[in-house]
Parts: C-alpha cells; sequence; structure tokens
RNA sequence: GUGGAUAUAGCUCAGUCGGUUAGAGCGCCAGAUUGUGGCUCUGGAGGCCGUGGGUUCGAAUCCCAUUAUUCACCCCA
C-alpha cells in the first residue's frame, strides 16, 4: 500500500537544486507488477495458456491502441465505457486513437481486416492483454487492469456458448476460485427491439418514481435500467415486463438447449432476468460469474451482430473475459498458494580469492540449465550462506583454499543440511 | 461523476493535555575467539511527521487549503 507518493524516494540533500517536487510516481489506478509478486501472474497465465490450449483456442495479439471509431461504432455511444471512460488521444497527424477498453472489438476488427474466416470456421481464439477505463479505482478496480479473454467465430450453435463458458468455469476452478455462474437470455436484435419498447413504455408510466440517471438511461439506453441498484427502481422493475416473454422462437431454443447443455455437464447456474450487459454488442445469451463478494470476476456473452456492424460478413461470436487482478484477489482470499521462486544453486567463496573459480562455475551450472547465484556483492562467507537462504537456494556450495587445491566439491542441501559431494 | 477515511523510518504502526534530542516491531547492513544459512543475542544505518499556509513563546499534535492514497456508490473485469 502506497500511502505517501514519495514513499521509498531517496531525498535530495537540501542544497540541491532538484527539488523532491519532481519526483515522478505512478499514475493513479495503474500497478507496477513487481519482481517480488511475477510469479503468480506467470502461474494465472500459464493456467489460462494451458485451459486455452485443451480447448484448441489460439493466441491473438492486437495492439494496445485502435481508432477510436472502433469502439464507439461497436461498443455503442451510450455505453458508460465510451462515453465517459476511454483514454482517447489525438497523434501527430490528428487520428483519433483509444487505448483498449476492453477486448472484444479488436478482435473483431481483425478478424474483418484479416479475414480470418479464410482459415476455416470456427475460429477459436484468446488474448491476455492490458485493458485502459478512466475508473474511479478501488479495491479490484484500476485503470488498467488485465484480463485473459475468449472469442469463438463462426459458431450460432449453443455448444459454443456451452464451450465457452465451460472454458471459463475451467480456469476459474484451477486458479482456485469459487464463482456463481448468471445466465441471461437478451435475444436477438429483433426481439430486443420489441422489448425495448415494451419496458420503455411501462417504465414511463413510472418515469417520476424512477432516480435521477434512470430517467436518462430512460430514451438512451432502457435495458441498462434493469441493472440499477437504487431500491426505488428495483422495485419498479420488479414489476416491468420480462425479456423472457418477448425472446422469439430461435433465441429461446438456443437459450434452453444451452441451459440442457450445462446441466448435462452439471454446471450450476442461476437464470437472472436483470442481467444486461453494459455494451451494446451482446445478443442472445448473456454470463457473468461472481465471487461469493458479488464481485464481478468474468463476464461474457454473445455477440452475433458485431462483425457485421464492421464491415464483415454476419458471422457468429461467443467470448468472454475474465479480469487477472480480480483472478488474483478472488483466489488470494480463498487460501491459494502460488509456487515460490528458488534458486538450485548458490556458490559461496570464502574469500576473494575464489571468486574466479565460482564466477566460472556459476556459468557451467547455467549453461547446462541449472540455475544459479554467486556472489556479487562481496559479502563474507556468513553473509552470503545468509543471501543463500533469503533467496531460498536448494542447495549451498562453498569454495575455499581446499576446494581449489582438491578439486573436489561439497554441496548441501540448504532444507535438510544433508552435506554430498557435489559433480557437475 | 458522488460520498467517507487516511497520510510519522524501506514495511506495519505507536506518539498522552501542544512542550527538550520523534519511538516500537519487522525488514536491511554488520558482528557474536576468525570455513557454513535458518534460531538467539548485540550494534548500526535509515525521518523536513505528504505539501503549503495559519494560530501559538513553542505544532507530528489545533485550524484552513492542497496533493496523494484508500474504501464505498455508479459502472464494470
Amino acid at each position: 500500500m502506497q500511502k505517501n507518493q514519495y514513499r521509498g524516494v531517496k531525498k535530495f540533500s537540501s542544497n540541491s537544486q532538484f527539488s523532491i517536487k519532481k519526483m515522478i510516481n505512478i499514475p493513479k489506478g495503474t500497478k507496477d507488477l513487481l519482481p517480488q509478486i511475477s510469479h503468480k501472474w506467470h502461474e494465472i497465465e500459464g493456467i489460462a495458456r494451458e485451459v486455452a490450449r485443451v480447448f484448441n483456442c489460439h493466441e491473438i495479439r492486437t495492439p494496445i491502441f485502435e481508432h477510436t471509431e472502433l469502439f464507439t461504432r461497436s461498443l455503442g455511444d451510450e455505453a458508460e465505457v465510451v462515453s465517459k471512460q476511454m483514454y482517447s488521444f489525438l497523434d501527430k497527424a490528428n487520428r483519433s486513437l483509444t487505448l483498449k477498453p476492453e477486448g472484444t472489438a479488436p478482435v473483431a476488427r481483425s478478424f474483418v481486416e484479416n479475414n480470418l474466416e479464410q482459415y476455416g470456421l470456427p475460429q477459436k481464439m484468446y488474448y491476455i492483454s492490458p485493458i485502459f477505463r478512466y475508473e474511479n479505482p478501488q479495491a479490484g478496480r484500476l485503470r488498467q487492469h488485465h484480463q485473459f479473454g475468449i472469442e469463438f467465430y463462426g459458431s450460432s450453435s449453443p455448444y459454443a456458448d456451452a464451450e465457452v463458458i465451460l472454458l471459463a468455469k475451467t480456469f476459474l476452478s484451477k486458479c482456485g476460485v469459487t464463482a456463481n455462474l448468471t445466465l441471461n437470455n437478451i435475444g436477438c436484435a429483433e426481439c430486443r427491439t420489441e422489448y425495448n419498447n415494451a419496458l420503455k413504455k411501462q417504465l414511463e408510466k413510472q418515469k417520476d418514481c424512477l432516480c435521477g440517471l434512470c430517467q436518462n438511461r430512460l430514451n438512451k439506453n432502457t435495458l441498462r435500467i434493469l441493472d440499477c441498484k437504487s431500491p426505488n427502481c428495483k422495485n419498479i422493475i420488479k414489476d416491468a415486463p420480462k425479456i423472457s416473454k418477448f425472446v422469439c422462437e430461435c433465441c429461446k431454443e438456443h437459450f434452453k438447449k444451452l441451459t440442457d447443455i450445462l446441466k448435462n455437464e452439471k454446471i450450476n447456474f442461476t437464470i437472472d432476468d436483470n442481467v444486461v450487459r453494459g455494451l451494446d454488442y451482446y445478443s442472445k445469451t448473456v454470463f457473468e460469474f461472481a465471487g461469493n463478494d458479488g464481485m464481478a470476476i468474468c463476464g461474457g456473452g454473445r455477440y452475433d451482430g458485431m462483425v457485421e456492424e464492421l464491415g464483415g460478413k454476419q458471422t457468429p461470436c461467443v467470448g468472454f473475459g475474465v479480469g487477472i487482478e480480480r483472478i488474483l484477489l478472488a483466489a488470494e482470499k480463498e487460501g491459494r498458494e502460488f509456487e515460490q521462486k528458488t534458486v538450485d544453486y548458490y556458490i559461496a567463496s570464502l574469500s576473494p580469492e575464489q571468486l574466479d573459480y565460482c564466477f566460472d562455475l556459476s556459468q557451467k551450472l547455467r549453461a547446462k540449465g541449472i540455475s544459479c547465484e554467486v556472489d556479487l556483492m562481496n559479502r563474507s562467507l556468513k553473509s552470503q550462506l545468509k543471501f543463500a537462504d533469503k533467496i531460498k537456494a536448494k542447495y549451498s556450495i562453498v569454495v575455499g583454499e581446499d576446494e581449489l587445491k582438491s578439486g573436489q566439491l561439497k554441496q548441501k542441501d540448504m532444507r535438510t543440511g544433508e552435506v554430498t559431494e557435489f559433480k557437475l
């Protein structure tokens, strides 16, 4: 926890012309990934890649920024992400660019631009990428966070939805996270318009009882009212028409099949009429995995209209995004432990005379793929061994005059204390 | 965008009613009859008390402003 912007910064002497105020601190809502914890990220990312591999998904990497228009078109102008949270800027040629505020639109852009359909459908892809949103930071919420995302292109089958959800579930449980799955069916473009109109009609009668925000949403983005947390609005929503009554037969069947598959695979879920993802591109299936504290860890769904919206052929898609920071928070809350970093050998020199030998030995070990460390700090033997203990070296070797003469080295198991002969 | 809390050593935090040279634990560095880590003991380094102003003989302490951090709402991952 960084409390003070100048913490950890060595102060300049008072007569220095450099003022401490000129020192730079990390931008709000961002975090350094420090060497002390990077192994946790490697483990999570390793799980992500492994789960993706098992589901035959391949990595796609898109740029960190895109043309702003990509997001305004695909996510919808009304989405909060677009209207208030984008990091947009003009480049030197006056192009409006935006740091990606979500992972799906860039993949869709790439799919269209590279005509990925030519390699056969379905295209099953994954990404691990930083995501930028101008948020007010708090626990599990940053301005730069990281997502592992999955995108299935080309299949309209409910089995694709199921596979995506199972992939997410597998990933979560391998990370040591238990989360509750909530599903909803928000219908396709046609039935949703119908529902939207009906909802609007109904809510307009009670407009004065809605909170200010929702009164605003009424015309712009009626569906978002379903997400409102204000007690008043919640009360009104209770009696509002349900999307399930409006979805067309095709969407209904799709959803029914999906839930049947999930039941078959013994996946627990609840259906919640009020789950409406914040982005306009979703259709039919939407889902969310949330921790017991209610924090959303993973969100996704189907977006059959997006590719077409970006000028490509009509291509059905399903996917999700999962926040890596939130995964780590949830996993550690559940007591998951991460494997600590260790080094195989620490080679200690009794005095500086043996340093050349130790250094050369370290290179020989490394050439064999064995990790090791020698003294780079001119420390005493005792301090070197203390250091070996601190970095959790598995074995230590002490090189003194005797060892140099005889050429015989001994290794000590740092955990058990057992001493055995060392052979290269 | 809205609201609350906090800011003292590298980290976690004490610091009384405003009063001398601002403390502890952990961490770091070094040492304990000189070739072996963890445990114990000893010593050391390390602070413009976030920043700026005000009140006062005197401010880490009281007041104001500011910045940063943090938590919650909104929304989301």
